[in-house]
DNA sequence: GTTTATGCAAATTCTTTGCAATACT
DNA sequence: AGTATTGCAAAGAATTTGCATAAAC
């Protein structure tokens, strides 16, 4: 993704595009996989691991990212790239593969949804599956 | 559910059932929602958290649990009913609730299929929902 | 008697926070 | 000037590991 839609979209979100912030971004969004904070980190060895953490719980609350929770023992970041202000969209299926333990979106396979129970009310949705990527299954 | 269940549940998943194991697979199974190991350690607080810890680690490994990311910086774990050996069966939707931070088992929500692309192999399931709770947007 | 499990303390990993300095409007 | 952001160092939370003792088969 451009820098220019970088801000943009941080513009549409309602966060203000500071240098560090458009670096983060700019991270996520040119990564093949969510990212980790700490891999964020490494790609970003300039900005500090505070301003990452607290870039990223902005862009969280934001509705700038999804957050990924794949078991790894550190939570994933992805670029969300609708545009839209309020609710998350583009909610595809990951997969973490127990092997190389990285984690895919496999961006072509929606969320397939459910009716909750009354009374709860949905605000996210995380759907994970975990086994064997192909690269690790041929590869043995 | 009862100590006899319990050591059967665990001689069909192949562990051996000690005083420990036992108690942490009572607790999980009393319990109303998945616990975190560190309130299998609030429950049980003869038990140290290195066995506690061991001890998930192992019921994990021979799926005798199954392991619940809710994005509350501890993993959950709850106690998988089924009999069988290898993969987990009764996989049922979960719901974490924004405001309170519990984890509900919504046990009649199946998770829906998904069909993988070709290459990936499934190991087990997570379809986490994120919201407010009945109990949280009732008392509002 | 050898293997497996336990319990304590210390270590590790990942993330957040306090606070002073800096940059922006 | 006043508010928001940054960067460093230190603190925090959750879990794991080393190792010696104790229990089980």
């Amino acid at each position: 993704m451009a820098k220019t839609d970088v801000i943009d979209l941080m513009q549409h979100h309602g966060v203000k595009p500071t240098a560090n912030r458009i670096l983060v971004a700019e991270a996520l969004s040119d990564a093949p996989r969510p990212l980790s904070m700490a891999e964020v980190g490494d790609v970003l060895d300039t900005v500090d691991k505070s301003v990452i953490s607290r870039t990223l719980a902005l862009f969280k609350e934001n509705h700038l990212v999804h957050v990924i929770e794949d078991g790894s023992d550190s939570v994933r970041y992805e670029l969300c790239h609708s545009h839209e202000e309020g609710e998350d969209d583009d909610v595809h299926v990951h997969f973490y593969c127990l092997s190389c333990r990285r984690t895919f979106c496999l961006h072509d396979i929606h969320i397939p949804a459910v009716s909750l129970p009354e009374g709860y009310s949905m605000d996210s949705v995380n759907y994970m599956v975990k086994g064997i990527c192909p690269d690790c299954s041929s590869s043995r």
